[in-house]
DNA sequence: TCTTGCTATGAAATGCGTTTCATAAATTAA
DNA sequence: TTAATTTATGAAACGCATTTCATAGCAAGA
């Protein structure tokens, strides 16, 4: 393959020259681009980028950590994220860390390695102890609330969040509420089960840790809730669930069981996805495609850090 | 930033022998090797992947095009990519190209500048003579039957398991069927589109273009699909739907309708995704996740060409 | 003792584009 | 007309690791 300084021969200039026209700079006579342009059209002349990434030090790729690829929270955030940079002509660099601490390291030493320009991580695993040694690489980016860390982030209000929605179903008459979440831990819930402690102690009622289901992210993951929903002699009479595909098989197992919603359970999703929507589950919607919008931009803004915080809407329908 | 140049000096030997090192190549005297890490270890270095990869001329990162990153079908293909690149250490670049076939050519150009080592291109857009141009730069690889052409896939016989679906409805009872599929064109859509008419041709019946339904890829265009249904004078006793989602979007839309499936309206999901079994929904279970595993070691294997047809499976469940 | 072959090591070439610096030529301002 | 700019261009340095080639030392086999 043809690389600048054929061209630069071919052209009859030199390979300052070619360069100047490849990056359009000024100062380059008219005649002499035409014939440098000529001569790429001829040799079909493609840069190496790896020689341009060397050269600049810079390589136009994004990181996104997520933890699974396919579950549509992450799904919209990425998409996102992927408008994004396809607008700012950047592409995505896509680590899947099913929760595993070290997939993520794996993608922090890429930033540190310049295989990356910066970082987005949607889900973080490793303490900040660990992130912060990679900080100096290049911006790294946090969908949770960063403000304690030298990072940017975009993220949502939990605490705030989780407290309104309960506090919502309470005042639909709902004394006994539990809550359906993805993971034990992680920042976000964390926010949530403090929430959701002070919560109850406020309206008088005792931590039951039946009310709580771990590892609901999906469609499937609500027929187990229902399952244990019907094995308990005192189950609760709402339910919040961190995944409108969640709160989807929720309210369909319950139907299949003959639970009537909202009579027998109130249910309110997360997200706002397409399904909540046919299905008229009520929502607390969550933009993710903004967010991923946001996160993006602040991936590729390696001067300032900045802390973004998002609001969701409460979106009133027919399960609560 | 320290390059190799300085841990050279630091440890008195050549920059050969640290590259020696680096790559554990042999025939480097055990106390010489010790000095190396040493001197490594002293100043952090991290070597520059930019000129390995410039001098390599390998990323060890591989492209993967996919319409929507968001969608349930692609989310299990791209797993099963992710998955298998992790073991084998490529990461992934997603693009995602909305079914616009100047996304699919960045991508491909991004091959052709060897800023990726391979691509795997998952529902093609450009024809073949686009594609053609770029064979030349390294592995792509189909999800589709591309046996005519020099590339490498990993597909379904779509057209004898579309076939075969319909034959099982008729065999159920079932003279007008209809179908619901994602996108008009594409390879895979029209291998369906001809058993469809082969089909109807054989026993006899007419081509209905309103049996079929296009633009069905997600739970909610399940909604639309019933609602159409309803404005027909004379709907299909059954649907073969190209999407467990989008049946599952269809059995919830048919049941607030009140609808009865399978009496009244027989509906077939595809791929057995997770929520065809909790909705049970008879579907074609396509190993998606083992699909994306074959299309990964395709893509590593930059020496030969292979076409890997991959079958499907019948999950009769109930509502057929 | 003389080959042959392996072990060990480094200099230099290679991959390729960007950018700095120096210089020359052409304008514009004074 | 001279000084100050602006325009135009190229040589060389720079970013950095890998790999080829040459060489030297040493051991095993003939």
């Amino acid at each position: 393959m043809a690389n600048i300084k054929d061209i630069a021969k071919r052209a009859g200039v030199s390979v300052t020259t070619v360069s100047r026209v490849l990056n359009n700079h000024p100062y380059v006579r008219e005649d002499k681009r035409e014939a440098v342009l000529q001569a790429m059209e001829e040799f079909n002349y493609q840069r190496n980028i790896n020689a341009v990434h060397l050269s600049k030090g810079e390589t136009l790729l994004i990181g996104v950590v997520v933890p699974f690829t396919n579950h549509p929270y992450f799904g919209l955030l990425v998409e996102g994220v992927a408008n994004e940079a396809m607008k700012n002509n950047y592409k995505l660099v896509l680590f899947q860390s099913n929760y595993e601490e070290e997939r993520e390291i794996e993608a922090l030493k890429m930033l540190q390695h310049k295989q990356i320009d910066s970082l987005i991580i949607c889900s973080r695993i490793c303490g900040w102890e660990v992130i912060s040694q990679f900080t100096g690489y290049g911006p790294i980016v946090f969908c949770e609330d960063a403000r304690s860390q030298n990072v940017s982030s975009t993220f949502i209000d939990h605490y705030m969040t989780f407290t309104n929605a309960l506090e919502y179903l309470h005042n639909k008459g709902h004394q006994k509420i539990g809550y359906c979440i993805g993971r034990r831990s992680g920042a976000n819930s964390r926010q949530r089960g403090k929430a959701y402690a002070d919560f109850l102690s406020r309206i008088g009622e005792s931590y039951n840790e039946e009310y709580i289901f771990y590892e609901c992210l999906n469609f499937e993951h609500g027929e187990e809730v229902v399952q244990r929903l019907l094995n308990m002699d005192n189950p609760p009479s709402a339910l919040l669930v961190t995944s409108d595909f969640a709160a989807a098989g929720t309210v369909t197992s319950c139907r299949e069981k003959g639970i009537r919603i909202p009579e027998d359970l109130a249910i309110m999703g997360f997200d706002n996805q397409p399904i909540a929507k046919i299905m008229h589950i009520t929502t607390l919607e969550i933009p993710l495609v903004q967010m991923g919008k946001k996160l993006l931009l602040q991936a590729i803004d390696s001067e300032s850090r900045t802390h973004e915080e998002v609001s969701v809407k409460l979106i009133e329908r027919q399960t609560v």
